[in-house]
DNA sequence: ATAAATTTTTAGTCTAGTCTAAATATTAAT
DNA sequence: ATTAATATTTAGACTAGACTAAAAATTTAT
């Protein structure tokens, strides 16, 4: 398989993990490259049975075509996990080499990686990380935004891992394991007011939109 | 620079160490290529000022052309250490890996890399690990074949690192570190007889010539 | 010093993966 | 139920990096 096609693979996969049908149009817009582009390799990997496809009705990944797509999740987020833990790399430091990684072909290397990580069950943004199966436990994670008031609750994720977000929760000392209790909700503009810390914040709804956390 | 770039210069590298010129036919056979794809590359080099090349007279590598080399080769061999000391990889298995990972672009992680591995001034098979500078401090080591009689030396690197030679080694408990004190020498088909681990050994000249040491 | 052998280069072809522009389907709006 | 807007596919072109076959330069042998 070459590099492409499990970049394809990879982004059918997180535009539908629930594993509904991804439009041509979406997927080329996920890659960056034009919409003919996308046509073409889906025939490929229609072809080499990853993906069933039926012209104009957009793209499905078959069991092969999954496990595939979950195997470059794996590898993408135990790198994360070994850039952070183990090299001192920062949470908004490690996507672009992993990208790059993800890509190396050797399961003993990957098996031998999760070993020596200690299995972690996560990466540095809490996203799971897939057993070689591509089997993913994905706990009742929830947005923030959609917390009730007075709930008290850990920061256990991100939606948004870009560079940007990051640097924010940074900034305000949120990470993996803060607690957050929310004391108060805006109708006007969604915006929260939430306890971390030990002060008082108010949070706007692009950010607890962004927040995976976990009621305690 | 792409990964094909990258590889030409790294064979540019191992053909002529002390940067004398390289032909285009043995730069082909080295790349399992067809000398009119190096030919081509080449030239494609030497527009980006990687190598000087005059037609039919070969190539060598710039100073730039060199320092992308070493880089390669330094990700190389650090790598190396990596899978044998963390992952526990045996020192016939990691070639193929190191392979893919040399080309992994973040100099943070080569440099944090070789931090978290402690500096390591050799690969598991004693190849010296250029500095980032491109700079290779090669002791003055000898092949065992040219070790004169009584001397007592050390293992300290293979001149072959296929897995063939690699597992003979294994099966005759020699590695890195391994003392070998050499008894004689046979005029008709230079093989040696030497001591190791306390051990009468004969071994042939295709294995003495394989096999760097240092006297002590 | 010429002929023969070898090496190197050139010219033209192929595949993977992208693109643009045009044609065709599908979906949404009146 | 047509038309308009949007999405998708097709057709043809481009680049990187490989190939084969043939031409040209260099080296070796007589």
């Amino acid at each position: 398989m070459t590099r492409s096609e499990e970049n394809y693979l990879k982004s059918i996969f997180h535009l539908a993990e629930d594993n509904t049908s991804v439009s041509t149009n979406a997927l080329a817009k996920k890659m960056k490259i034009k919409a003919s582009s996308s046509t073409e390799m889906i025939k490929k990997l229609s072809e080499k049975g990853h993906v069933y496809y039926k012209k104009y009705k957009g793209v499905k990944l078959t069991k092969k075509g999954r496990l595939a797509a979950t195997s470059i999740v794996r590898k993408h987020r135990l790198w994360e996990v070994f850039l952070v833990d183990k090299l001192g790399f920062s949470w908004d430091e490690v996507h672009e080499v992993a990208e790059q990684l993800e890509h190396i072909k050797s399961s003993k290397l990957t098996d031998e990686l999760d070993s020596f990580l200690n299995y972690p069950k996560a990466d540095p943004h809490g996203d799971p990380i897939p057993d070689s199966n591509g089997n993913i436990i994905d706990s009742k994670r929830q947005v923030l935004a959609n917390v009730s008031i007075h709930a008290n609750c850990i920061c256990i994720g991100v939606n948004d891992s870009s560079k940007f977000f990051l640097k924010y929760l940074d900034k305000f000392k949120i990470k993996l394991g803060t607690k957050i209790t929310v004391l108060n909700r805006e109708f006007y503009d969604s915006s929260m007011t939430v306890l971390i810390n030990n002060k008082k914040t108010s949070i706007s709804k692009e950010v607890s939109n962004n927040l995976y956390v976990e009621i305690i």
